[in-house]
DNA sequence: TTAGGGTTAG
């Protein structure tokens, strides 16, 4: 079986391969340190002998001192085997397990505990084998996923019933957090031809994609489907799930059509994450294709359901086209489906961040209205929505009037309000608020440093923001590459890009990996500062150090060369932004107004573009 | 523990 999956897999099983080895030497390390001081009692010969319908009262009634009086001339693993040789009810068995290893603060063997999963698989007391295998991989003295499987192969027991406990017992490594071991025995399972189920695999990839090791999502799988182990919907989906969080959208897709040809059909929530990942990740015209998916779940007979709405209507508001989602806000009330919460949050903060605070209240008040209650990402919204257009008053009456309505402000909350101080240049109120939120406690984060850190910049107060920097540092927040963002536009605004270019290399040191936003920024500097040669190394750099240019970077740049007169070149800049696909953006537009107007774009009456020359 | 909403940077 091996060989075969070596020709099948030559890269994945190298993959695994080392992955094993990786984990075994971890293990040999582990267990010479602990190797544990009760084997040699394992062998150690019986020579009391007990009355069972005694013990079996001791055990129910739970006298225990009585039966440690009755023990007392043998040992808890000793005595143990006795149990085991009894046939004693399993329950009691295992009230005996539970109750000795607290009492003499021992660790049963590794043989013990097997024995102990055998007897409760063959009373199918699954429930109890899950609660002890949760005890089990909780104990800082854990074993060897193969040394378990070697004893739960020698302790006997059905191979179905081997089965079924490794299921169980990769779960409880899933449950805690024990991802790495969950996969290590997921592997050594299928070496032992134990048969696996979607009641370990589904937790397993689910928390695969939630520290996102999409790699090892997609070898999971693929081994699923050759070791033959049933899968489900709910299996399907959180692999699509990890595709399209890995941005690998026409992989998601293909799950799809393979699940179909499984001959499962796809339901509502995989459509939903499908939709939701071409919202996030889907490129150039991802919109479009999210509503494509729609259609396609409506022609295969699926009906969208309120959060399939809610994805659409959020990704049109983060796609700044509020009038597409109210279409689909109509749409959905027109099929009869009650916007929820999270729809009329989704729809005053996308209003809020496009300026439109009458329409976002009116929101608020048919929310209100239809019965909903408000809840804090309502308030944050409104908060935020209130603080752009400078009315901080109304933004501090909101924030002040939550503890009536029984919500408690988040660190988020605590945020806003005070990047909004920060902005109008209230940083002593911003403070103040963060001493506030520390009284509460609401802990400061990273993004409530990077909020004042901004706030004293923008005043030019270089030492004070400096010293918060470190006082972030010392509280073990770490700054990330918003804090760095930050602090390099700052230098470029002072035309310092040269320095700015330096926290750079820095960042590389600290293993923070720059955004669009931190090359863009560089970009600007240098343009700004009339250096369109830095301008177009930093360029260079940014696709050498894996990021392709944006509409951000061409638009940087092209005003660049626009301010120095050098149109033949900005127009080479704005063709070649169009070749890679690249929507241009309002920006754009006002940068190059006639050579866009030139290329068939017109702005609408929000100021979207449209290509008038595509459409007709 | 199968899906959706709010904070900081260009």
């Amino acid at each position: 079986m091996n060989h075969l999956c070596h020709l099948q897999f030559p890269k994945k099983s190298i993959y695994i391969g080392i992955y094993l080895l990786k984990l075994n030497l971890q293990y040999q390390t582990r267990l010479s340190s602990t190797s544990s001081s009760l084997d040699s009692s394992i062998t150690t010969p019986i020579s009391h002998t007990f009355d069972l319908s005694r013990v079996s009262e001791l055990i129910t009634n739970q006298h225990w001192s009585d039966l440690k009086t009755l023990t007392n001339q043998t040992t808890p693993n000793t005595f143990l085997h006795v149990l085991f040789q009894s046939e004693l009810d399993s329950d009691l068995v295992l009230r005996y397990f539970k109750w000795s290893e607290e009492e003499f603060r021992v660790s049963h063997h590794l043989e013990l505990y097997c024995r102990l999963f055998h007897l409760l698989a063959n009373s199918k007391k699954y429930g109890k084998i899950r609660s002890l295998l949760h005890h089990f991989v909780k104990k800082d003295e854990t074993h060897s996923n193969s040394s378990i499987f070697h004893s739960l192969s020698v302790t006997g027991g059905g191979f179905c019933a081997n089965s079924i406990i490794v299921d169980m017992l990769i779960l409880a490594y899933v449950y805690d957090s024990k991802t790495d071991l969950a996969f290590e025995a997921f592997l050594r399972a299928g070496d032992y031809g134990f048969k696996l189920s979607t009641t370990s695999c589904n937790p397993m990839l689910g928390i695969l994609v939630k520290e996102r090791k999409f790699a090892v999502v997609e070898i999971v799988y693929k081994e699923m489907i050759r070791r033959r182990i049933e899968l489900d919907v709910i299996s399907f989906n959180i692999v699509i799930k990890g595709f399209c969080q890995a941005g690998k959208l026409k992989k998601a897709g293909d799950v799809v059509e393979d699940m179909k040809a499984r001959g499962f059909s796809p339901s509502a929530v995989t459509y939903n994450i499908l939709m939701y990942g071409y919202c996030k990740n889907g490129g150039a015209g991802k919109m479009y294709k999210a509503d494509g998916i729609l259609k396609e779940m409506v022609s295969n007979g699926i009906h969208p359901i309120e959060s399939t709405f809610n994805i659409l209507i959020d990704g049109f508001c983060k796609d700044e086209n509020l009038s597409a989602a109210m279409k689909v806000f109509k749409e959905m009330q027109g099929q009869g489906l009650k916007p929820g919460v999270v729809t009329y949050n989704s729809l005053i903060n996308g209003h809020c961040n496009e300026g439109k605070l009458y329409d976002a209240l009116c929101l608020w008040d048919e929310m209100v209205g239809s019965g909903l209650k408000l809840n804090i990402v309502t308030y944050n919204a409104l908060i935020k929505g209130f603080s752009k257009k400078k009315m901080l008053k109304e933004a501090r009456e909101l924030f002040d009037g939550m503890g009536e309505r029984g919500l408690d402000a988040d660190v988020v909350t605590f945020n806003t309000l005070i990047d909004a101080y920060c902005k109008a240049g209230k940083i002593e109120e911003a403070i103040a608020l963060r001493d506030l939120m520390m009284d509460k406690p609401v802990f400061p984060d990273v993004a409530t440093y990077n909020c004042l850190i901004g706030g004293f910049l923008r005043e030019g107060k270089m030492e004070e923001a400096s010293k918060l920097l470190d006082d972030m540092e010392n509280k073990g927040l770490r700054a990330d590459v918003i804090t760095y963002n930050i602090r390099l536009n700052a230098l470029c605004k002072k035309g310092e890009s040269r320095q700015a270019a330096g926290l750079l290399d820095e960042m590389f040191e600290r293993c923070i990996r720059p955004s669009h936003v931190t090359y863009n920024t560089l970009i600007d500097g240098y343009c700004t500062e009339g250096n369109l040669r830095a301008a177009l190394n930093m360029r260079a750099r940014m696709e050498r150090e894996g990021k392709q240019p944006n509409v951000v970077t061409f638009n940087v740049l092209i005003k660049g060369f626009c301010q120095k007169g050098k149109l033949e070149e900005a127009n080479g800049l704005l063709n070649e932004m169009l070749e890679k696909g690249l929507v241009p953006n309002r920006t754009t537009y006002e940068i190059v107004k006639e050579d866009m107007m030139e290329r068939g774009f017109v702005p609408d009456i929000d100021g979207h573009l449209y290509n008038v020359s595509v459409n007709t």
